[in-house]
RNA sequence: GGCUCCAUAGCUCAACAGGAUAGAGCAACGGUUUUCUAAACCGUAGGUUCCAGGUUCGAACCCUGGUGGAGUCACCA
């Protein structure tokens, strides 16, 4: 299909040539669409060609206009307003575009090069359900996995699984020791909620031993020992907290010693930790059978958390890493703006970065992943790069294709979720409230399918998520998520409902819209499906789906406004009939496919 | 404290590469339905783009300095 845009630049490129008998490289030029209230479709925007021209903008843009319009059939017009040179596009132009358009399915998909893309999302760990930061993430990974496929990718979809450490030890022991054999099933209870209810156990029995051990003379010496100057009672004891986990904490004595019996195979403990994972990937399995998400693979940090040493090692002999007195590796990364990191413990253990090193390199070996996309909150910028450095230091094939999808924290009306104020939005009863206001919005409508209902709710919960910024934090208003008009899912379904409605009732139709003049509406929508494949290649570029809903959103809203301009059924002519059956055919094409990147469902009434 | 990111209408968000008069939605107010389904459309009102300078034909966007907020700076993950 052809490129306006690039057409402009080289017949401008042309003109500027013939005129002017300069060389100005096509990329040089800035065409834009044309703004609503001026006439044109796009514009050229003369300003910065001006300098190499010494001519002023107006003239430039004057000349150009008139070669342009004189050399190309598909020019129909043009207007110059200062240093704008606003062109207007020819009826067989738009013509052309919608032939183009109806003969390939696949206009929409940009063209990249192929490349084997990994896109890691979710990773939760195993002692508490998945919560509204998760669906953040999920959205984001699902969302871009589809977009890279639609972009010509191989897409692998993965997620490592926190599964292993102190948590989930704690959830086991509280169970261990007051839950008396009771499951998830004789308690009634969604199998991950039951063992997250078991770590708020755990959390809420060591709390009152802390509390306790407080009173004790013991404590009291600690306080006045070591407090900071000015530092309240209260304030030393709740920094203190990790500390008297560590040293004095009965109960965190036995939590460790559970992580220590895991990690010498102990066999039952072994079983138990079986056991209870299994519950959480149970629950898991529905949240995201919900969500509508799956992954072609899953990374158990229990066995990848040794991998990396022989990464490290190599890096070691190479000079690239460090060793200290004591035995601990390091890398220095000054150079690249960062600091010196821990690679293994003195102990010759590793931590997180050795994790990572090692896990990457596996998937690489795997999958021969050319780009791997981390989708994990802005809190680990630092980590990130950190990484993305040592692998560019030890000459990784792959480091250049590393990214991090950096997104920001989602916070509430009245501030910041805290799982210790219990202000946590758990994930699976954010999905069953929209679905329930769904259907109570629904009930006035006297529509009851409880299919439709479930893909209204969901879309109005995730538009109102994916479509803010990634990078941005945002804040969740629970009340404004299930609204159901405006800028929301539900808005954009109905346009495509709208759509769907018009083709049933026209049925079969065949006929010609040859010499039909299509009006502004007309061409401004054509013109925004042609952008379509523009946007989503600028999403996966920016890894922003946030911009395929706000274009989904601007389409259904020029739709909308398109269907109470003009018949389509009732037509003025049988060319404009056809046409406009095909024009709406299309777009409820694209908004089904844009909200299909979101991991959006449509519904085909409402 | 060092480093990084953010700040746009009362609220939630947009603004393509620095381009024309900074746009939507919500909330408020007023209108539109014998209709291809009103989960819609049209209109009114709402702005010192945090502040002060600078760069240029042109700045929400780039630079400098400030203010406010967030994150991070573990032999945690």
């Amino acid at each position: 299909m052809k490129d306006i845009t690039k057409e402009i630049e080289i017949a401008a490129a042309e003109a500027v040539k013939a005129i002017y008998q300069a060389d100005i490289p096509t990329g040089d030029f800035l065409v834009t669409s044309t703004k609503k209230e001026h006439k044109g479709d796009y514009t050229l925007v003369t300003f910065a060609i001006s300098k190499a021209l010494r001519q002023p903008p107006p003239q430039i843009a004057a000349a150009i206009g008139e070669y342009i319009q004189r050399t190309r059939s598909w020019v129909s017009g043009t207007e110059v307003l200062q240093g704008f040179l606003n062109i207007s596009l020819s009826t067989a132009y738009w013509n052309e575009v919608l032939v183009d358009m109806q003969g390939n399915p696949d206009f929409w998909k940009p063209s990249q090069p192929r490349e084997k893309v990994l896109v890691e999302f979710s990773s939760p760990n195993t002692n508490k359900p998945l919560h509204l930061g998760h669906i953040r993430n999920i959205l984001l990974g699902w969302s871009m996995s589809k977009i890279f496929l639609a972009c010509g990718h191989e897409v692998n979809k993965v997620q490592i699984v926190n599964d292993r450490g102190i948590a989930i030890c704690k959830s086991m022991l509280a169970w261990q020791k007051f839950g008396e054999g009771i499951t998830p099933e004789k308690a009634g209870i969604k199998s991950d909620h039951f063992v997250g209810e078991w770590y708020v156990r755990f959390e809420k029995e060591f709390s009152a031993e802390y509390k306790l051990w407080q009173e004790t003379d013991d404590a009291k010496a600690h306080y006045s020992k070591r407090k900071e100057t000015e530092q309240s009672e209260q304030d030393f004891f709740k920094a203190y907290k990790n500390v008297y986990f560590n040293t004095y904490s009965d109960l965190g004595k036995e939590a460790r010693e559970l992580l220590l019996k895991w990690e010498y195979h102990d066999h039952d403990t072994i079983a138990l930790w079986k056991k209870m994972n299994g519950w959480v990937y149970a629950g898991f399995e529905d949240t995201y059978k919900s969500l509508g998400v799956s992954f072609d693979k899953l990374y158990y940090e229990s066995e990848t958390y040794l991998l990396g040493k022989d990464l490290i090692e190599d890096g070691l002999k190479r000079g690239v890493f460090y060793k200290k007195d004591d035995g601990s590796v390091w890398v220095d990364l000054t150079d690249a703006g960062l600091d010196h990191k821990l690679l293994l413990r003195s102990d010759g253990t590793s931590v997180y970065m050795t994790q990572d090193l090692g896990t990457a390199q596996k998937r690489y070996d795997e999958f021969g992943a050319e780009r791997m996309v981390y989708v994990v909150a802005d809190e680990q910028n630092y980590h990130f790069q950190a990484l993305f450095a040592i692998m560019a230091k030890l000459g990784a094939p792959y480091a250049p294709g590393l990214h991090h999808l950096s997104y920001g924290m989602v916070d509430l009306p009245e501030g910041k979720m805290k799982s210790r104020e219990g202000t946590v939005v758990d994930a699976d009863d954010l999905m069953a409230d929209v679905v329930e206001e769904a259907r109570v919005a629904a009930k006035d409508r006297e529509m009851t399918d409880p299919e439709i209902i479930r893909r209204i709710g969901m879309a109005a919960l995730k538009f109102f998520i994916i479509k803010v910024d990634p990078r941005k934090r945002m804040t969740f208003d629970p009340k404004a998520s299930v609204d159901l008009q405006g800028q929301t899912g539900p808005y954009i379904q109905n346009a495509y409902v709208r759509v769907q409605s018009i083709l049933r009732r026209a049925g079969e139709v065949s006929g010609s819209y040859e010499g039909y003049e299509l009006n502004e509406d007309e061409k401004l929508l054509l013109n925004m499906l042609g952008q379509c494949r523009h946007i989503v290649d600028s999403a996966a570029r920016e890894y922003s789906p946030a911009l395929i809903a706000n274009y989904a959103f601007t389409l259904a809203k020029e739709y909308h406004r398109y269907y109470h301009e003009v018949k389509v059924l009732q037509a003025e002519t049988e060319q404009a009939k056809f046409f406009r059956l095909i024009l709406i055919k299309l777009i409820g094409d694209i908004l089904a496919q844009s909200m299909d990147l979101l991991g959006i469902e449509m519904p085909e009434r409402m």
